[in-house]
DNA sequence: ACCTGAACACCGTTCAAGT
DNA sequence: ACCTGAACACCGTTCAAGT
């Protein structure tokens, strides 16, 4: 919690910290739909221009969280990255992050990954899906070096195992699977990714 | 193009369908944020509270959006499928198939699978995207029945290669990866799915 | 440098009244 | 049955002015 002083300063400290905290706190209690700059001043205390001063519009506050998931997603996956694993672990392992992140955040992952207009906030956005992107990567590479992966275009594989458990981490964030459900699943999911669906 | 006549009558005729069709075409050209009741109004020629008649608030009119949309798909995916043809270039098909529609109706697309609230509109959209799951669900228990596909709850499997088609078209939906390159990807994605990442 | 208060042009929704 | 016009309570954004 925030220290609330009787009084409060005519500078509100680091009101950009406290509109993206108090964001995306309504983000997780309320969704996306009940975000309005005019209330999140007067939940912090502050005038309804003052967001004004630390982001140019709406838009730009809703880039900063994206960004924000990008990086706390990024670091989750690299946290849970334990590359000395045999390969199918380390992807359960990867893909329990990811679909955790999703689960715990799922307001947030759709506002990540809705489609952004702002040509501006869309170079970090870019270099955060990649370090996310990253440990998937990595864990590719390795296992290709081993012969445990096909051939192949890395990224291009990547991008086959990044979709499968992005498709699941979608249907888990906005409900189409229920979230325990698809834990469940989730070791026998990867387990499909890595051997296919048809019999060996 | 819509008849204009000189002389507006009192009653439109058919308001909810010009709505429909009018959002729509808001929807593709500017996306979901530049989707207002008074502005569909506007265009359409009928006082601002007239909408109110057809849909009882905005998200009614968002969830009959995503449930032609998902109509539609379904109509895609049914045209698309050909139970004739061996499992992988019918799965590739399909796949096709979804991934054409997510890159020709992106913004749809994206309020078609966002978090709904509004449980009236749950029921008939629950049953429409089963519509949409039913030609995966077919192509599955037909290949299990020929042993071309591994034993296992059908719904399960539907939700893996479901999970990792979807992921591909929100990819390319949300611009993540460029729509030409999702495509030209795309029998080798199945192939993917089909055979698994590791080497046979 | 940071914030306020007023102003402007928009919204969604409701409801009596009109046709 | 369907629509209008006014009203209400909200928005996002801008900008002179205050501290």
């Amino acid at each position: 919690m925030v220290r609330m002083p009787e009084s409060r300063p005519y500078h509100h400290g680091d009101l950009r910290a406290a509109l993206l905290a108090t964001a995306e706190r309504t983000l997780r209690d309320r969704g996306a739909g009940a975000l309005s700059l005019r209330e999140l001043a007067r939940e912090i205390g502050v005038s309804h221009a003052a967001p004004g001063r630390h982001f140019k519009d709406k838009q730009a506050l809703l880039d900063a969280l994206a960004l924000t998931g990008f990086e706390r997603l990024a670091g989750a996956l690299e946290s849970a990255d334990d590359p000395g694993l045999p390969l199918e672990p380390r992807l359960a392992g990867l893909a329990k992050a990811y679909l955790g992140f999703a689960v715990e955040n799922a307001a947030l992952l759709e506002l990540m990954f809705t489609r952004k207009h702002d040509p501006d906030a869309s170079a970090q956005l870019a270099a955060s899906v990649d370090r996310s992107v990253g440990s998937f990567l990595r864990l590719v590479a390795d296992a290709q070096a081993r012969g445990e992966i096909v051939a192949g275009d890395p990224e291009r594989i990547t991008l086959v195992a990044a979709a499968s458990l992005h498709g699941l981490a979608a249907f888990a964030a906005n409900g189409s699977v229920p979230a325990e459900q698809a834990l469940a699943g989730l070791d026998e999911h990867v387990h499909h990714l890595l051997h296919g669906l048809k019999p060996r």
